[in-house]
Parts: C-alpha cells; sequence; structure tokens
DNA sequence: CGATTAATTGATACTTCTCAAATCCTGTGG
DNA sequence: CCACAGGATTTGAGAAGTATCAATTAATCG
C-alpha cells in the first residue's frame, strides 16, 4: 500500500454538504447555518482511533461527514457493549453536552473517518435560538430512544440466534450491499458478538449455521444475505 | 372496602403544582405556563387500567401528578418487557407526538394515577416558541437515553441474579422506602422479571436465594432491601 | 517471515427456561 | 361471614441454550 488518501473533501459551508439533509442540520436557514459553518472544522480519525472516550467530557459535537464508527459501553469486565452504528449525518457528542454529564459511551472509528467538529458554544446557541435545530435534534433524540427500546426487547426476550439474524438485517438496512451483494460494513466476529449481547463463539456458531443453511454467505469478514426472507423469519421479526 | 377517594387535587394551575420542578415545565415563565394551565385537563387512571396503548396515536401528553405506572413494549409472544416505570413529575407520550410516530409502548397504571393531559397542539406550540421548554423535553429524552444504555448493557452483560439486585436498588433509589422499610412501589413477581428480562419462576427463585441470605425481606409483595452494600456487590456495580 | 491477533471447533459446565403440580391469596357474590 | 373462582406464587425436575476453556488453524501487519 502506497500513501493513503486522508485529503478532507468536506465543503467549507455546511450548505454544500451532500449529508446535510439526513444530519441534525436539515431544513435550517443561512444565518444558522452560516454560524455553524465559520466555527466548524473538520477531523480525521484513522480506523481503530478513539473519536470519544467513555467518561470525558466532550469540547464539542462531530457530525459524521463520511466513514463509520460504533458506539460502545464498557461493561463491568471491560467488555464492550456496542450500542449503535454511526455513519454519514450522525451526531455525536450531544447527550453528553445537552445532560451536562461525561460521555456515556466511548466512540471509535470502524474505517477512516472525517468529520466536522462543532464547538459546544456555538452548537448551544443554535439549540437555544433556533427552535428548528432544536427540535431536530429532539427528534433524533426521540429516535434513538426508539431505537434503543427495540433493542432492550430484543435482548430481554429473544435468543442469540434470534438476535443475530436480526442485526444482520439491520447491518443491510443501515449501511446497504456492495456490489458483490456483501454488507457495505467490516466487522469483526467479536464486534458481532458485542452488538447482540453474547460471546464471541457463540456468534461464530451460529454465522456459520446460517452460512451452511444458506441463508448467508461468509468470506472472511465479508457476509452477504442470501435469503432475507429467510433470515427476517430467524430473527422472529413479524411484520 | 367503601368507595374509593378518588378526587384529584390537582391545581388547577401548573405555577401551584408542587412536582413542577423535577417535570418538564420547570422554570418556564408564566405566559407559558398560562397557556398550557388554560389548555390543561385532569385525567384519573384506577389501578390496571391502560393510559396509553402501543401503537396507538396519541392526543397529546400526560404529565403524572401522582401515581406510578409503567411503560412496557410486548414483544413476539405478547410478552410484556418493561422500559421503565414513570412516578410524580413524569412526562409520557412526547416521543410519540415528537416523532410523529406511533407509540412504542403502551403505558399502564400501576396504582390510582391522577396525570395532567395537555393536547398535542398546545404542548407543540410551546415546544416550538418557548427554547427553554425545548430544552427541558431535550434533556429529558437525554436523560431517558442515557439509562437505556446503561439497561442493554446490563442485558447483554450480566445475568439474571445480578439484573435482579440491580432492579431492587433502583427501585429503591426511584420510589423510597416506607416506615416499614420496605420498597414503596407493589409490583407482582412477574413485573419484576419483565423488567429484567427473566422468567417468572427465575425471578422467584433469585428473590428466596436473596432472602435466605439476609440480603432482603420478603412480604407478599413487600420487599425490604435489608443489606444494600452486598446488594449492590450482588449487582455487580462497582463505583 | 515472524509475531500477533482473529477465527474456528470441540468438550464441558453452568445458567436459565419450560412444564407441571401444589399452595397461597384476593376479590366477589351469596 | 363464608365459600369459591381465578390468579399469583412457589417449588421441583428436566431440557435447552449459552458460556467458558482449550487447542488449532487462518489471517493480518509491520
Amino acid at each position: 500500500m502506497a500513501t493513503k488518501q486522508i485529503t478532507p473533501n468536506v465543503p467549507a459551508h455546511c450548505a454544500e454538504c451532500l449529508n446535510r439533509t439526513k444530519s441534525a442540520f436539515k431544513n435550517l436557514d443561512n444565518p444558522d447555518l452560516d454560524e455553524v459553518s465559520k466555527r466548524k472544522s473538520c477531523v480525521f480519525f484513522r480506523k481503530g482511533q478513539v473519536m470519544m472516550q467513555e467518561g470525558a467530557r466532550p469540547q464539542g459535537v462531530y457530525c459524521i461527514y463520511s466513514g463509520k464508527a460504533k458506539l460502545f459501553k464498557r461493561g463491568n469486565e471491560g467488555k464492550e457493549q456496542i450500542m449503535r452504528l454511526i455513519t454519514d449525518g450522525g451526531l455525536i457528542g450531544y447527550r453528553s453536552i445537552l445532560s451536562d454529564e461525561p460521555l456515556g459511551a466511548s466512540i471509535v472509528a470502524l474505517e477512516d473517518t472525517h468529520v466536522c467538529y462543532i464547538p459546544k458554544t456555538s452548537f448551544l446557541e443554535v439549540i437555544e435560538s433556533n427552535p428548528k435545530f432544536s427540535l431536530n435534534v429532539l427528534k433524533i433524540s426521540c429516535n434513538e430512544l426508539g431505537e434503543a427500546g427495540k433493542i432492550i426487547t430484543s435482548l430481554a426476550q429473544k435468543n442469540v440466534r434470534e438476535r443475530l439474524a436480526e442485526v444482520l438485517l439491520l447491518l443491510g438496512a443501515t449501511f446497504g450491499h456492495t456490489k458483490e451483494g456483501y454488507l457495505d460494513i467490516s466487522l469483526t466476529r467479536e464486534e458481532l458478538a458485542n452488538m447482540i449481547g453474547t460471546a464471541t463463539e457463540s456468534a461464530i456458531r451460529l454465522l456459520s449455521e446460517l452460512s451452511s443453511e444458506g441463508l448467508i454467505t461468509l468470506k472472511g469478514r465479508k457476509i452477504a444475505l442470501v435469503d432475507p426472507i429467510a433470515l427476517k423469519e430467524r430473527a422472529a421479526i413479524f411484520d
């Protein structure tokens, strides 16, 4: 591998950002967008780097321009529980700033990731002055709360097999598929296990099972969902 | 039992409400409080009554004046997963209204409960016009999100014994204790099981275990936390 | 290439669930 | 007040589901 391209092609002004429509900054007007654009700065995280550390006090929020990250808490033995994965347009660190509490989770880049950093003061300023932005953030928070509720019910009531099928479908819906049909996200078996709350070995065994039944195809870390319908049944999703 | 006292002594104006300081309406000024007070109405729910139904579209929010309720989702076999318990000052239904989605959970009164009903229109009006209120609700949502994260990690990584001890401590912190030292909340064994994500029989067995070890005392549905320190160890809480 | 780290598989132990049966409790109607 | 129906609680036994530990193979990175 020669030198890596790390130049961020992040637009200088939020108005030109293609991700804006799916971010907290959608449907904002220009005075406020100017304010944010003026104060924001670009930050780059290489794969594996810690973007925010559980227990720390963030001095601002990140809005993901491109890349992928995992958000996780550490349990008692240091085992990480992945709460959710974040990608383009995702907002990070706002909960800690708004609650004025230390971060409840760490965020680590899963691949090279470009973000916009918006300092706490600007973020709060816009939140307090612009009801539209405030409502956007409120809706994001409410959405995450809804997702959290689903995860709780799944962890409490489904078995590991069902949760695995469920998370595979979720990955497909969130990250889509490559031309070759693989999920467009690369996770270690351990990370997969840490999403569904099981031991790495259990996740591996159940993946093999799904594979040998023809519901998925495995090629190293690449996973293809061959039979989503059957997977949905496996996940005990009825809707 | 003779006739029951169901008269609500809910104040007509929010400014006089003793719960206001711990509700979404704290630190609000009078024009907005007037607006809410003018439009709100009192509603009474008897123990066991459904206050909001999962899947429905609430026409307003409830702010609990007095009483207790459980908020739960139903899993696949109809088994209820209790996400959280709600008491004085708690706000209900706002997530659905803000996300413009059907309710993700049902809410049922655990005891006779008085609430204030605030119609959707008034709620949204104040949200959109008063940044302070909007921020209050945002903070509530962020708090719930933080709690949800803890629950997820607990469900994913702790065993049933630890989760039981944990929830008992949580009940103590949330509802306090009666003069006799019992938790000031009455739950069936099944409800307890539905909070920690286990079978009723398992919850019962582990309660007996804690009891015979002297960490708690059981008297019907009444539970006293005799040795909170030891319970905390059992819950694998280290802080 | 060598050294780590990740992935896999097997064997075993432990936790938790499920089903069944017995007992206890509670509210109701006579 | 009593008897009773229905639900809640409890306990036991056996079955499933998962975790843990160990050993091996594969993949990855400098």
